[in-house]
RNA sequence: GGCGCGUUGGUCAAGGGGUUAAGACGCCUCCCUUUCACGGAGGAAUCACGGGUUCGAUUCCCGUACGUGCUACCA
């Protein structure tokens, strides 16, 4: 299916909710594979079994379905290069770190915790308040440095617990080019020798990231900044294993900010803010608690994924509204920001109504109608269908559609009669009871209703204006609402006449 | 603390040595509409700071400030 084997990868944690700005890397990962003819390959990062949440890979592959970034290539749908857990790709991690141990690019690591812990506390000063474990201490730790190579494999063959560390080089610079950033480089003496294979045996993000991408031809790479910093490992270890030319291009996308303040969204944010981080509804398996999603919150997935092309991405034209098609054929890496973005609600509202309008009312009415059944209303499919495409232009939210068109299933529960009370009198009364009798002679359709409901209004001497509020209060109970003989028309006489009769026996 | 990365209106952002510094969201005013909304027309509001380079810097360079990320046997 790809004509330059361009191969990009999202590898997620299945540890809970999906968040927004990995939803964007998936994005940009699937934009990008699209707009080259590529291949998006889901890879499941579970080398951390203590942070397993139970529900939390099909969650993610769900939640790709809903945004329509369903990948080319995963666990359920297995390409060349399975398995595609990295917790199944154990063995494979094992035979590469041995490459680097015998090439003495990585040693083995028998410190405690309570060691390292003791390290960093010794070590600790006010200059340096997080001492690592580098070139500067290795020496007098436990490891295969320090031991002689029979007390090294002894304790191995021992089965004493240990770990497998990168030995990074002294007075090195590292450096490679970001597609977003350019030119980035590192002093190694300022990074640790960070733990590759850790003592269950297990590869830590590290070395997986690297083995697994040589292993599936991964061509760009794209993660969130926050990895800058341990860049210059992954670039060793391509290094130390010879594999350099085949490295795959990195792009370090910017963070989505929290909207108030600074630093990253998290799901915290969202909560005390009143808006979704997460893609769709997630439940944590242990305490139960839901995380509410944009999707239960009532975004369109395509407005979902719209707005979130835009943070951090534009197009350099002034086009706003994309669809998924649209972005794949004009997503570029280099018009993404360097710059973080902070998060606005209020513009996101703004890009589901867009697409709200743009939507087939038919489908509408099915995603809607979860919206309608929580709130006790059970309409027809085509019924419902055609009532949305009256009131959609109000709202911004799939969960705003009940409020807004209620009027049309059922008869207000209250009405707002002050709003025209004061001016109410005996030949308003009149007027209306005078109205109900002709609607029997009247033809169910808005202009025959307007002109029946006008002409009456001058025979009996009373403007027109005074009664129009009067009666859409009586209809939908408030001010809000389409035309009102479009309402009229839409729940039929019998309705009309029982909400009139209604609202006359309360004044 | 160290290191990395970043910084154009309140927010998203275009632009890039000489411009009236686009556009969008939000906000305000007006028009349309005998409701609300949509739509339309306007408006307020921006190049973090200091040095250079230059005839000329928002744009290039260097600092500073500020922000943020990392500094785990988590990713």
């Amino acid at each position: 299916m790809s004509s330059n084997n361009v191969r990009v990868r999202f590898a997620p944690s299945p540890t809970g909710g999906l968040h927004l700005g990995g939803v964007r890397t998936v994005l940009f990962n699937y934009l990008f594979a699209r707009k080259n003819n590529g291949t998006f390959v889901l890879r499941i990062e579970d080398t951390d079994q203590g942070r397993y949440v139970p529900g939390a890979e099909e969650y993610i592959f769900d939640c790709l379905d809903w945004c329509g970034l369903t990948p080319d290539e995963s666990l359920r749908k297995e390409g060349e290069y399975a398995p595609y857990r990295q917790s199944e790709r154990k063995a494979i991690y094992k035979d590469y770190v041995e490459r680097l141990l015998e090439q003495g690019h990585a040693y083995y690591a028998f410190d405690t915790p309570e060691e390292l812990e003791k390290m960093r506390t010794d070590l600790k000063t006010p200059e340096n308040p997080n001492p690592q474990y580098d070139a500067k201490v290795r020496g007098h730790m436990r490891n295969s440095l320090t031991l002689s190579e029979e007390e090294t494999r002894a304790l191995v063959l021992g089965g004493t617990p240990y770990v497998v560390r990168i030995k990074v080089p002294e007075n090195e610079t590292v450096t490679f080019t970001d597609i977003i950033r350019g030119e980035i480089s590192n002093d190694t003496n300022l990074v640790d020798d960070k733990v590759l294979l850790k003592g269950d045996g297990m590869p830590t993000y590290h070395l997986a990231v690297v083995v697994d991408d040589y292993l599936m031809k991964i061509t760009h790479a794209f993660r969130g900044e926050e990895w800058l910093p341990s860049a210059p490992i992954h670039i060793l270890l391509w290094r130390y294993f010879g594999w350099e030319k085949d490295m795959p291009k990195w792009a370090h996308l910017p963070l989505i900010l929290k909207p108030d303040g600074n630093g990253k969204l998290s799901k915290r944010d969202g909560d005390r803010l009143g808006f979704p981080v997460f893609a769709m509804d997630w439940k944590d398996p242990k305490s139960g608690e839901v995380t509410v999603g944009f999707r239960e919150h009532g975004f369109l997935p395509e407005a979902f994924v719209n707005l979130l092309a835009l943070l951090g991405w534009n197009p350099g034209t002034e086009q706003e509204i994309f669809s998924l098609e649209e972005l794949g054929e004009i997503f570029s890496l280099e018009r993404v920001h360097k710059g973080g973005a902070k998060f606005d609600y209020e513009k996101a509202k703004w890009f589901n109504h867009q697409h709200i309008q743009r939507a087939d009312n038919d489908r509408l009415a099915t995603l809607a109608l979860p919206f309608y059944q929580k709130e006790n209303i059970n309409p027809d499919k085509a019924h419902l269908a055609k009532v949305i495409g009256m009131v959609k232009e109000r709202v911004h939210l799939l969960s705003e559609l009940p409020a807004q068109s209620r009027f049309f299933f059922e008869a207000p529960q209250t009405l707002d009669l002050d709003a025209f009370k004061s001016k109410w009198n005996e030949q308003k009364t009149a007027f209306f009871q005078t109205w109900m009798t002709q609607l029997d002679n009247t033809d169910l359709n808005h202009e025959a209703l307007e002109l029946s409901f006008g002409n009456l209004a001058t025979e009996m001497g009373i403007k027109k204006g005074e009664l129009m509020l009067p009666l859409r209060i009586m209809l939908v109970g408030g001010k809000f609402g389409p035309h009102v003989f479009d309402i009229v028309e839409m729940i039929g006489k019998e309705a009309t006449k029982e909400r009139i009769q209604f609202a006359l026996s309360q004044l």
